[in-house]
RNA sequence: GGGCACGUAGCUCAGCGGGAGAGCACUACGUUGACAUCGUAGGGGUCACUGGUUCAAUCCCAGUCGUGCCCA
C-alpha cells in the first residue's frame, strides 16, 4: 500500500509556521560561506533600535530584504544577509531612565558607571525583542553573525574611525551654536529637528529708545521677547528708508538699560514686522551669522534647561524662558514699549525625540567636516556606482549633500561609544584609540605621566551605524567576510534615513573602504493606515504585524506588503488585503491537496520537452513565461509585479484552467496520458512552490517537504527553476486558448440567457475549420465538463428557429434552448453584440480612412488594425445572421 | 518660498504613445469529488481639468486645480 500524507482541508498557518523555521535553523539554511565557489550577494539589514518592537515598516522592510535574500539564494548565491541592532542613545537611555525613575532611583545620583551597567542588563533582558518578531516574519538573515553597535568589534571600529578623521583634521571641537534639547540635556543634530508650524503664535512690536533722545524710539519685532536680555545690537537694512538714519546710534535695551549699536545688515528685511530686527547671536541661528560678521558679543542667558541665567537682571534669574517671556512682555508693557502685538505664523524647531521646544545654545561640540566627506560620497551616486532605486531619490540625496553642513556628533548622554578624546591637567587634548595610548601621548608631551580625564560625551548613534556596512563585516580587525562582501550588493530601506544613515554610510565607506559600501539603494514607501494616514501610537490607527501574521499567518501579511510595494508610492494597507492573500495561500494549499490526491509527482524520469498533450505542453510554456517575468520584475525591484504574475500564474492560470483541464486526462485518459499529466501536474507545481517560495516560505516549504518524503534538501535551499528552450512550445498556445475561449463564450450565453446551472445541453457547430474541427475533437470532454454540453452535433439541417447563437472565430455554434431562452432578452444580446462590433468597426474605418494615418502609422500597425477589422466585420456578419433567423 | 511625488472602476492600485486592466467590494446564479478562505457570470470609467506636440495621447510637453511628502 501507497502511504499517503493527506493533506487537512484547510491551511492553518500557525501550525506550520514555527516548525518551518525550526527546519531552516537546523538546515544552517541562513548561514553565509564566504569561502564557496559562487557569487555573494549581501544585504545589511537596517538594525532596528534595540528598544524597538516590530511595526508595520520593519515588516515591510524586512519582507523585501527576505524576498531579495531568498531569491538570490535560491539563485544559487552566497547570500549573507547581516542582521543587526543599533544601540540608540538618546532612547535606550530614555527607556531605562524612565523605568529607574518608577523605582523611585535617579540617574544622576546611580552615578554614570553604575547606570550604563542598567542599561546593559535592560539590554539582555528586554532589549531586541525585535528580533525574535522578525524571526516570526521569516526573515532568513544570518543570525549567528547578529552584530550590535556596541560590541567591542564596533567599538573598536569606531574609536578607530573618530581617532583618524581627527588626525586628518576632519573631526574638530568648536564652540558653536547647537540644537539643545532642554528636556534631554543634549545637542542634537540638525536632523533631529522637527520644524512644526505654529499658526498661532504672535509677533511683538517692541520699543527701544534712543540714547541720544529718550522721547524717540525704534521699533523692533521679535517672536522671541525671552532672549531680550541677550540681544547686542539692533539690524536695520541699509536701502530701509525709515530706518537708515538711525544707522551707528545707540539704544537703550528695555528692563536692563544695557546700550546697543544699530547697525547696517541685508538681513533685516524692511518687508518684516517693522523692518528692524534684534540680534542675539547666543540664541538664534541666522543673529549667530550675524555676530560673527560684525564681530558682535555673544550673551548667552540660558542654562541648560532654558532657564535665564545671571546673565540677566536679578529677578529674572532662574524662571524658564515662557515665564521669562510673560513678564518680559508684562513689564513692557507697564513701561510703555510694547507697541502691539501681531498674530503671526511661524516654523518652531522641536526635538523629535523629547517633544520640546530646541534652544539654539552655545556650547563646545564635537563636529564632523561633511563638507569633504561629501565629495566622494556625491561622485559615488553621479557617476552611477551607486544607484537609488526609484531613481527620483538621488536628488534628495544630492540637494542634502550639496548643502551639508557640520555635523555635531556629541551627545551629552552616558549611553553610547564614548569619546575617545582624553584632557591633561592644563586642558590639552589628547585623541587615542585608547586610555594607555593617551597617555603615552601625555607622557611625552608634559615630559611625565599626568591624570587625564576623558570627554565626558558619547558619540551620535548615527556615526556607529554610519561604519554598519563594514564594521559588522569585521573591519578594521580581520578581512575575509570584508573582501567578499564589500561593497554590499543591495540596501533596502525608506526614504525618512537617507540622509540620517544611508548618505553617512556613504560617506564613511568612501573614506574608509576607499569604496562604495553598497550597489543599489532601494528605497520603498511608508506603510499608512487604510485611510492613508501615518501610523503613530498617538493615533491609535497602529496595525501590529504580529497580530496580523496571528491572524492571517506570515505568509499572507508579507504577500500584501510585496503585492502593494509599487515604486514610487505608499503603502495603505487594508485588512482586507491580508485576508484576501490568505485565501490564496489556502487555494494553493488546495491545489496542492487536489495533486495529492490525484498522485501527482514527478517520476525520475519524467522529461517536459516529451510531453504529448497540448495542454501539458502549454501550462509548461506558460510556466516559463511566468518564470521569466518573475525574474524581470526582480531585476527591476518591481515588487507589486513580482507578486502580480505569481498570483496571476498559480490562480488564474494553473488552478481556474490548467487544473481543470487535467481532471479529463487525469479521470479517463489513456495510461500513458495519465502517466503525462501527473508527472506534469507535480512538476508545476514543484515549481510554483520555488517561484512562491521568497514572497511565501512557510506554506511552501510546508508543501514541498509533504508532497514528498524524500526531500534530499528544504525548498529554502533548493535552485530557482531554470528551463531549457526545448521545453517551451510555443505553438500549442492557440489551440488552448481557443478552448478556453470556447467554454468562456459558452458560459457567457449561458449566464445571460439564464440557463440553470444544472442543465446539460447540446451545442450544433456549423461553419467550423479544420484545425477547429479537431481542436474539439481532443477536447470536447473538457469542454462538455466546463461549459456542460451534453453533445456535439455538427449542423447539417437549418439552424432551428427557437435557438441561441454564439460566434467564436470562423464558428457558429447553436444552443437549442426551446421553452429555456427568452426571445426577448436574446435580442437584446445580439443587438448589444452587433453595436459592439459596429463601434469597433467604426472606430478603426476612421483610422484606415485616415491619409495622415495610413502615410504616417508603421505598416505593422496599420496590418493589425486591418486583421482586426476583419474579424470584427465577419463576427458581425455571423450575429446579424443570428438576428435574421430569431426574428423569422 | 524651493523641490519631489501623486490624481485611472465604490475602495486599493497596475498600465503608460496605436484594442481601458487587476485585486477587493458589489449583484445574480451555483455545493460539478482540490478549494464556499470556493466557482461561474455581471454591472461599474469624459484615465482631475485646459491647452500643445503627434497620423494617433490615459500615456509625452506646458499650465491650472487638488492631495501628500521633503527642504528652507
Amino acid at each position: 500500500m501507497k502511504e499517503s500524507i493527506i493533506l487537512d482541508k484547510t491551511y492553518k498557518p500557525a501550525e506550520i509556521e514555527s516548525k518551518g523555521y525550526e527546519l531552516w535553523e537546523r538546515s544552517y539554511a541562513f548561514k553565509a560561506i564566504p569561502n564557496q565557489d559562487s557569487l555573494p550577494y549581501c544585504i545589511m539589514m537596517p538594525p532596528p533600535n534595540v528598544t524597538g518592537s516590530l511595526h508595520m515598516g520593519h515588516a515591510l522592510n524586512n519582507t523585501l530584504q527576505d524576498v531579495l535574500t531568498r531569491y538570490h539564494r535560491m539563485l544559487g548565491q552566497d547570500v549573507l544577509w547581516q542582521p543587526g541592532m543599533d544601540h540608540a542613545g538618546i532612547a535606550t537611555q530614555m527607556v531605562v531612565e524612565r523605568k529607574l525613575e518608577n523605582e523611585g532611583i535617579n540617574r544622576k545620583h546611580l552615578g554614570r558607571d553604575s547606570f550604563v551597567n542598567k542599561i546593559w542588563e535592560w539590554k539582555e533582558e528586554s532589549g531586541g525583542s525585535i528580533s525574535t518578531q522578525l524571526r516570526r516574519l521569516g526573515a532568513s538573515a544570518d543570525w549567528q553573525r547578529e552584530r550590535f553597535t556596541m560590541d567591542p568589534g564596533l567599538s573598536t571600529a569606531v574609536r578607530k574611525v573618530f581617532v583618524q578623521l581627527y588626525r586628518e583634521g576632519l573631526i574638530y571641537r568648536d564652540k558653536r551654536l547647537v540644537n539643545w534639547d532642554p528636556k534631554l540635556q543634549t545637542a542634537i543634530s540638525d536632523l533631529e529637528v522637527e520644524q512644526r508650524e505654529e499658526a498661532n503664535s504672535s509677533l511683538w512690536y517692541f520699543r527701544y529708545k534712543f540714547e541720544s533722545d529718550k522721547e524717540k524710539y525704534i521699533v523692533v519685532a521679535t517672536t522671541r521677547p525671552e532672549t531680550i536680555f541677550g540681544d547686542v545690537a539692533i539690524a536695520v537694512n541699509p536701502k530701509d528708508r525709515h530706518w537708515s538714519n538711525s544707522i551707528g546710534s545707540r539704544v537703550e535695551l528695555p528692563i536692563s538699560g544695557r546700550l546697543i549699536p544699530i547697525i547696517e545688515d541685508d538681513y533685516a528685511d524692511p518687508e518684516q514686522g517693522s523692518g528692524a530686527v534684534k540680534i542675539t547671536p547666543a540664541h538664534d541661528f541666522n543673529d549667530f551669522i550675524v555676530g560673527k560678521k560684525h564681530n558682535l558679543e555673544m550673551i548667552n542667558i540660558f542654562d541648560s534647561q532654558a532657564k535665564l541665567n545671571d546673565n540677566v537682571p536679578d529677578n529674572y534669574v532662574g524662571l524658564d524662558r515662557y515665564e521669562a517671556r510673560e513678564k518680559i512682555l508684562q513689564e513692557l508693557e507697564e513701561l510703555n514699549l510694547l507697541e502691539k502685538v501681531e498674530q503671526h505664523t511661524h516654523t518652531l524647531p522641536y526635538g523629535d525625540r523629547s517633544g520640546v521646544v530646541i534652544e539654539p545654545w552655545l556650547t563646545d561640540q564635537w563636529y564632523v567636516n561633511a563638507e569633504v566627506l561629501a565629495k566622494p560620497a556625491i561622485e559615488a551616486v553621479k557617476s552611477g556606482r551607486i544607484k537609488f532605486i526609484p531613481k527620483q531619490w538621488e536628488n534628495t540625496y544630492f540637494e542634502w549633500m550639496n548643502n551639508i553642513q557640520p555635523w555635531c556628533i556629541s551627545r551629552q548622554l552616558w549611553w553610547g561609544h564614548r569619546i575617545p578624546a582624553w584632557y591633561g591637567p592644563d586642558g590639552e587634548l589628547f585623541v587615542a584609540n585608547d586610555e594607555e595610548e593617551a597617555q603615552k601621548s601625555a607622557e611625552i608631551h608634559y615630559g611625565k605621566a599626568v591624570d587625564l580625564i576623558q570627554d565626558d560625551d558619547v558619540l551620535d548613534t548615527w556615526f556607529s551605524s554610519g561604519l554598519w556596512p563594514f564594521s559588522t563585516l569585521g573591519w578594521p580587525e580581520s578581512e575575509d567576510f570584508l573582501k567578499r562582501y564589500y561593497p554590499n550588493n543591495d540596501l533596502i530601506t525608506g526614504f525618512d534615513i537617507i540622509f540620517f544613515w544611508v548618505a553617512r554610510m556613504i560617506m564613511l565607506g568612501m573614506h574608509f573602504m576607499g569604496d562604495i559600501p553598497f550597489k543599489n539603494v532601494y528605497i520603498h514607501a511608508l506603510v499608512r493606515d487604510e485611510q492613508g494616514q501615518k501610523m503613530s501610537k498617538s493615533k491609535g490607527n497602529v496595525i501590529d504585524p504580529i497580530e496580523l501574521i496571528d491572524k492571517y499567518g506570515a505568509d499572507a501579511l508579507r504577500f500584501t506588503l510585496v503585492a502593494m510595494e509599487a515604486q514610487g508610492r505608499d503603502i495603505k494597507l487594508s485588512e482586507s488585503r491580508v485576508e484576501g492573500y490568505r485565501n490564496f495561500a489556502t487555494k494553493l494549499w488546495n491545489a496542492a491537496r487536489f495533486c495529492e490526491s490525484n498522485q501527482c509527482i514527478i517520476n525520475d524520469d519524467y522529461e517536459p520537452s516529451r510531453v504529448k498533450l497540448s495542454l501539458n505542453k502549454w501550462i509548461i510554456g506558460e510556466l516559463i513565461e511566468t518564470t521569466n517575468n518573475i525574474e524581470n520584475a526582480f531585476s527591476n525591484y518591481r515588487f507589486n509585479e513580482i507578486a502580480r504574475v505569481t498570483y496571476q500564474f498559480v490562480w488564474g492560470t494553473f488552478c481556474d484552467w490548467y487544473l481543470e483541464f487535467a481532471k479529463i486526462p487525469l479521470s479517463s485518459g489513456s495510461s500513458e496520458e495519465i502517466e503525462e499529466t501527473r508527472n506534469t501536474t507535480g512538476w508545476v507545481l514543484e515549481n510554483i512552490l520555488h517561484l512562491l517560495h521568497p514572497i511565501m516560505p512557510f506554506v511552501t516549504e510546508e508543501l514541498w517537504n509533504r508532497s514528498s518524503k524524500h526531500r534530499s534538501r528544504p525548498l529554502i535551499l533548493s535552485k530557482w527553476p531554470t528551463f531549457p528552450d526545448k521545453y517551451e512550445n510555443k505553438s500549442v498556445s492557440s489551440e488552448i486558448n481557443w478552448v478556453k475561449n470556447l467554454i468562456t463564450e459558452l458560459r457567457i450565453v449561458r449566464s445571460e440567457m439564464n440557463v440553470p446551472a444544472k442543465a446539460i445541453v447540446p451545442i450544433l457547430l456549423s461553419g467550423m475549420s479544420q484545425i477547429n474541427t479537431e481542436r474539439l475533437d481532443r477536447y470536447k470532454h473538457t469542454i462538455a465538463k466546463l461549459a456542460r454540453v451534453s453533445e456535439f452535433k455538427t449542423m447539417d439541417c437549418d439552424i432551428p428557429s427557437d435557438s441561441i447563437q454564439i460566434i467564436v472565430d470562423e464558428t457558429t455554434i447553436v444552443l437549442p434552448l426551446s421553452g429555456i431562452i427568452d426571445f426577448s432578452k436574446e435580442r437584446l444580446r445580439l443587438s448589444k453584440e452587433i453595436k459592439k462590433y459596429e463601434l469597433e468597426i467604426e472606430k478603426i474605418d476612421n483610422k484606415l480612412q485616415n491619409k495622415q494615418f495610413m502615410s504616417r502609422a508603421p505598416q505593422a500597425v496599420i496590418e493589425e488594425q486591418k486583421i482586426r477589422k476583419e474579424s470584427a466585420e465577419e463576427a458581425l456578419k455571423k450575429v446579424h445572421e443570428a438576428q435574421k433567423r430569431i426574428n423569422v
